[in-house]
DNA sequence: ATACTGCTTAAAGTATACTTCAAGTCAAGC
DNA sequence: GCTTGACTTGAAGTATACTTTAAGCAGTAT
């Protein structure tokens, strides 16, 4: 059981060219094409696409994409080598969603600050200055 | 007190390149001069850049950015708008973490078999087949 | 005086990741 | 037979976010 660019493309919400861009960067393998040349996507095909797209989502450039799927095509032999990709990876996407929850409480500040003077405008409308590129005068940045 | 375009770099990190960038981009307003019309940074700045750090680190594109600082330059009549901004930033922050989570968990299980194939290799060392574009036979992805 | 360091500008260049375009092929439906 | 729609290609174009370059100025060290 196969899958034509445009079936794969309502699977995976990436576009037609997203998909043959993948492929000519050697993030896929060549894909198997049918009698009148066109792509046929199999479920390792589908499989890789999702293992790309975990990477790409998680940060990892092409590049380094590319060369963890040429490894991958290497056999055995470089297995370590992979598994020093991805253990780093890991490490560097636990550090990304560490450091995005450090900047989510500054942003909660924010969320608090604009609250309260949202609140207060409406009680006290035109009573505060307008200085121009801050938020107000006793603000918490 | 206030700081040269140098020692901003040397605190935040960020090339006077991009500090510059920024300003002409109105991220941030004109920066004051001093006789020999370089840059000094003061308190305010300082602060302004690091928000525009937080947003631009959680994903903000440099436009919106730029709208919500145009925004905060207009005096309380505008409250309202940014506190819609940041709240809706909150909850892109807070959905991108949880998507990185789940990622993670994908991650984690490529590190898990990696770690028990390269353990394997050792043990068995070419008994395994390479084959081409995929890590191993029987492969959970 | 001169060289050096740190700053200034506008404009052009770069990297990444696609996206769009132009022209063409193929199979199916009318 | 002819149109339509989904696909094909290589090449050029786009968006974002800077970075680099070239030329020059101000203040300090020798």
């Amino acid at each position: 059981m196969s899958y034509t660019i445009g079936e794969v493309v309502a699977r995976t919400g990436l576009t037609a060219s997203t998909l043959r861009y993948y492929e000519s960067e050697k993030l896929l393998s060549p894909i198997r094409r049918d009698a009148a040349n066109r792509r046929c996507y199999d479920k390792a095909d589908m499989d890789w696409l999702e293992l790309i797209t975990c990477l790409k989502n998680t940060g990892m450039p092409i590049q380094e994409i590319r060369r963890f799927v040429a490894l991958c095509g290497q056999g055995d032999k470089t297995l370590a080598q992979r598994y020093d990709i991805v253990l780093a990876h890991r490490q560097a996407t636990m550090a990304r969603i560490a450091a995005l929850q450090t900047e989510l409480l500054h942003i909660d500040r924010k969320v608090a600050y604009y609250r309260d003077a949202c609140a207060a405008a409406k009680l006290a409308p035109a009573q505060r200055a307008v200085d121009p590129h801050c938020e107000g005068g006793a603000q918490a940045t």
